[in-house]
DNA sequence: AACTCGGGGCA
DNA sequence: TGCCCAGAGTT
């Protein structure tokens, strides 16, 4: 057996329920809970999509809403403004061009304002269920912590995974890799000590 | 590759 | 008080 599928089964056992732990119930919530969850905590994001979403479901009902009032909305996850002003131009685009559908393809998604290809391939693998990998700041540290991946360019390490991680696997390693990175793999004091890959890893720190 | 946006949570 | 949080766009 080698290194990579060990290194899965073990997180597969560690995190048999790892999902995605933003809240949606639709493709387009999904899209716009990922674009807010920018630099904020998926906590956070959570509690404000709750109330976003109680009032406002579709993209005709978000551009019911002022910069402003998107603004204030969504204020304290941060980066605002920029969050607010992306959301507005995307749902604009889905009206105008995708009969207020979020489109299923990677370069429709990345071609709407304020989402790249991590956001994209949230929505893809979550929402339209297409095996894809996404790479955060977890998945990015983790994944070269275990000597999975190697490099800090994002999509590098998203081939660099997608190659030595069976296709099949790729929406739950994304999970399994995120929920390591925040459990027991933290970017500051990571949690070696207590960690079920640390027999495998080639990072690991040594107790003090 | 480096910078900027940014309020909130946590040690 | 300092640093990180399920990033993306610009320079």
């Amino acid at each position: 057996m080698s290194n990579v599928n060990s290194i899965l089964s073990i997180l597969a056992a560690t995190y048999p329920e790892a999902h995605c732990e933003l809240n949606f119930s639709t493709p387009f919530e999904l899209l716009i809970a990922t674009m807010l969850s920018a630099q904020a905590t998926d906590k956070k994001v959570n509690q404000v999509t709750e109330r976003l979403f109680r009032d406002y479901k579709t993209p005709e009902q978000f551009l019911t809403m002022s910069l402003a009032e998107m603004e204030q909305a969504i204020k304290e996850l941060g980066l605002y403004h920029n969050k607010a002003k992306n959301i507005l131009a995307t749902c604009h685009i889905l009206v105008e061009n995708y009969g207020g559908e979020v489109p299923g393809s990677m370069e429709a998604l990345t071609q709407l304002p304020g989402v790249g290809r991590k956001t994209a391939n949230v929505v893809l693998s979550n929402a339209f269920h297409i095996p894809a990998m996404a790479v955060d700041t977890h998945v990015l540290r983790v994944s070269n912590r275990l000597g999975l991946a190697s490099g800090t360019n994002p999509d590098l390490i998203e081939k660099q995974l997608m190659s030595c991680i069976p296709r099949s696997q790729w929406i739950q390693a994304h999970h399994w890799l995120i929920w390591h990175g925040r459990r027991i793999c933290a970017a500051r004091n990571p949690k070696c000590p207590e960690c079920p890959l640390s027999p495998l890893c080639p990072s690991r720190l040594l107790p003090a």
